[in-house]
DNA sequence: CTAATGTTTCCAGTTACTGGAAGGTCAAGG
DNA sequence: CCTTGACCTTCCAGTAACTGGAAACATTAG
């Protein structure tokens, strides 16, 4: 398969994938006579794989981790188990971020009337006030 | 005012607002004689004001809209309340991504005995499921 | 044969800083 | 006066994860 063919397969940018071969997060492809990558199934696979590590919001370097727990048929779901929760956690800690600047926001929009004259809370909340706590 | 004093009051690392004042965020300061950055009241207001908007997630470009409208003394708080709520509804869209992505992850790790065992339901999850349905 | 499409490499740009090097300045202490 | 240390300057490079584009070669359809 050429580049173009894996890239569709894969769900992913042509970019991508050669980006994905560059950097090894995926093996490097063979190349056909004139130079062209050839991949096989085995890495459209790992480029799906990839794919969806990467919507699940695991960096480049997780995915790598998770790469090679993928194909470890040795490796012990335990570890698995590690990298997933510590991710989830991180999501739960960016949701609770998220709700309280959604909460402030929401405050300030709801507190503005919008029209034509300048008084303006969300300016005034954005002036002084102190977005979170201090740690 | 030199900037490790105004970096202090504003809340900000001094390459921070050294850079915010390269790229013309906030207005260039003056210098002294020896060529260091000289910076007065005004532009402490200005950059805590570009502090806690960046900490509400406006862009470095939002910012630089909303301080000209922190600025501008006959702005109406309709504009205001536009690029406003635009972040909000980004906050939301942003928070039932998490959500998704939370509870999807949420579902694998707990279905993962994170024993020694090879099988582990998350790998399998990473590797054909869809994260979102297609649009 | 030609035109369109596919592929290659390489370089640069994106966002919003951050780190570090090399060197000038300033204030205090001896 | 000299030194020491803190502070300041500029410039360059690196971060994450691509993405866009240029120049050139390959393949394929008509």
């Amino acid at each position: 398969m050429n580049i173009s063919a894996v890239a569709e397969a894969a769900g992913l940018p042509v970019k991508t994938v050669r980006y994905y071969s560059d950097i090894g997060l995926v093996p490097a492809p063979g190349r056909s006579s004139a130079g062209y990558r050839s991949y096989d199934d085995s890495a459209v696979r790992k480029l799906v794989f990839v794919r969806r590590a990467r919507e699940f919001g695991f960096s480049v370097e997780e995915c790598r981790e998770l790469l090679d727990l993928y194909q470890d048929r040795h490796r012990s779901s335990a570890d698995v188990k590690r990298i997933a929760a510590r991710r989830l956690e991180e999501i739960a800690e960016k949701q609770r971020e998220l709700q309280s600047l959604h909460d402030e926001l929401a405050h300030l929009v709801e507190a503005c009337r919008g029209d034509h004259r300048p008084d303006c809370p969300i300016i005034e909340g954005l002036e002084a006030r102190q977005v979170r706590p201090p740690e």
